[in-house]
DNA sequence: CGAACACGTTTGTCTAGGACAAAAATGATG
DNA sequence: CATCATTTTTGTCCTAGACAAACGTGTTCG
């Protein structure tokens, strides 16, 4: 049997952790970390607890600490601070329903889990069941990736069942001629669609058409069909792990891309406080407010 | 709206474009194209007509061509050069339901797709829905992109579309104790999921009980899902665009990591006649031979 | 006491050319 | 024709220096 020793190359740790090639190489020369071993050919080999520790220092940059600070810290002092965090933040979320779920992807319980999922739709309701259910659930899973606590083939499944969630449920009650029309999409290089989907199956309930045309579009090619489809608003969702940066630049480049009546809406963690730079596009900080943005657009579009 | 002379930075272009910082670069020295201006910094500043001129490159990269023959073109002779892919490969004669939902597709008709769609799915059942009309229409589909009469918009939706059907469907028809166990999913550089889920809605009705893991899994998390999740076989699909070289050698290395027992099936047209270089490999050469393969097992494993 | 400004430090991205392996094209051989 | 070996093409990685934007800190002024 060969061995899968798990390795990374450059590319691949920019993929995981979001941190660009010309990052990775200014810390390990700047502050000795993360310190890659070398191949045949010289190029930088990463062994998987850097790049679990990479994680770790990603996710405590998007909390506002700074390099210099977390980067010489162990993986464990980072768990400590990172933990301090969630005490301070998370007021009253105690979830019953959300640990069970926890458990079944923790333990690759795929049936019961899409059992478990089927069930919360039932009893909430669409809206409800996106909002109090998903929504809870993907940040607590984001924070046990984090922790190391579950794996990828673990998000993977998650995923999957509750993309075959979803997409049953907003295939059901799609309308086809309610206003505003909605195109949903993301940035070339994000993968994660959920995004997409939870804002899909907020706004399809309210009468809103949304057409979602998955995730990585060229930045030309969402301009050309918002214009082409005539669409009142390009919803895009940006994950945690998207450079705020790449976001931002993107953003203001479809602004100016795009007619004025179109209205842009950007969604996702990595936007949180970002509204004073980003003028002309909605910011949308969590699914309420997509549907704040919702009311507002129907109440100036009223006629 | 945007100022007379709009320019871009480099990151501007790669994203808009798809082309990485150091292809740009290194373009610029073998090619002496794109040939960017200056800022008062030393950085490079793409003019617009530039950037036009490498989206017509990449996208006949996309078609084959290489970029020494296409890029000391002009761009009316790319655009020329792009217009003959359109007259060359005349279509055959494809079935009238299958024109229909292509028009669907090409005219951004999603509303009529989803609904024709449906109706297909009601009236042939999932099996020969995926068998007689999704698997032609993904091939006419894949032909008219080579023929540039299809955009990466276009193909976006139509995957989205094809998507909600077929996980409303499966969800529908899904067991969790039939056997074998088949844990579905594709290597990391592999982003086409339609062929997984075409595979999944042909096993899911015969009463074999299929996870999928989605795209992109790494080989190490294949092997980790698949012993521990008890799996009787892992398929995988490749899409024609997959490099034959690479599914090759990753199935030959995935074979060495998982114990004979557990077998693995391979489909997608990347394999089609590789059979002899994978020994204790069953590879599927399409979604009929995915059920003989399904028989197969059965009456091996029956006691 | 808080806002506004100036200053030093931190940090991410850009630059140049060199190098090399994977992929494609080409030529040779069964 | 198909398979194998060789050459050319092409994308990605390398090093190490530079600099502007963001950030933190100290000072001054209303």
């Amino acid at each position: 049997m060969s061995n899968l020793e798990t390795v990374f190359n450059i590319a691949a740790v920019e993929r995981d952790t979001g941190l660009s090639k010309d990052t990775l190489r200014v810390w390990e020369r700047r502050y000795d970390f993360p310190k890659p071993g070398r191949d045949a050919n010289g190029e930088r080999v990463y062994p998987q607890e850097q790049v679990d520790k990479l994680r770790l220092i990603r996710r405590l940059l998007d909390l506002g600490q700074r390099p210099s600070k977390v980067i010489p810290s162990t993986s464990a002092e980072l768990t400590t601070l990172l933990e301090s965090y969630r005490a301070t933040s998370a007021p009253g979320t105690p979830a019953v329903v959300e640990q069970e779920l926890m458990q079944y992807v923790k333990l690759h319980r795929s049936g019961e889990l899409l059992a478990a999922l089927h069930q919360g739709l039932m009893k909430q309701g669409l809206q409800r069941f996106v909002a109090e259910t998903i929504a809870p659930l993907n940040e607590a899973i984001g924070e046990a990736w984090v922790r190391g606590e579950i794996d990828i083939p673990e998000e993977h499944l998650y995923t999957e069942q509750v993309q075959n969630i979803l997409r049953g449920a907003i295939g059901a009650s799609t309308t086809s001629n309610g206003r505003p029309r909605i195109l949903l999409t993301t940035f070339p290089d994000e993968y994660h669609i959920l995004g997409l989907l939870m804002a899909e199956a907020t706004l399809v309930p309210e009468g809103a058409s949304c057409l979602s045309l998955g995730t990585r579009t060229p930045l030309a090619d969402i301009q050309s069909a918002a214009v082409g489809g005539k669409f009142d608003i390009v919803g895009l969702s940006f994950s945690v792990a998207y450079p705020a940066r790449h976001a931002i630049e993107g953003l203001v480049e479809l602004r100016d891309a795009l007619p004025t009546h179109i209205g842009i809406w950007a969604g996702g963690a990595a936007l949180k406080d970002k509204q004073r730079r980003l003028p002309g596009i909605r910011v949308v900080t969590d699914l309420a407010d997509t549907l704040t943005a919702l009311r507002e657009w129907r109440s100036v579009h009223s006629t």
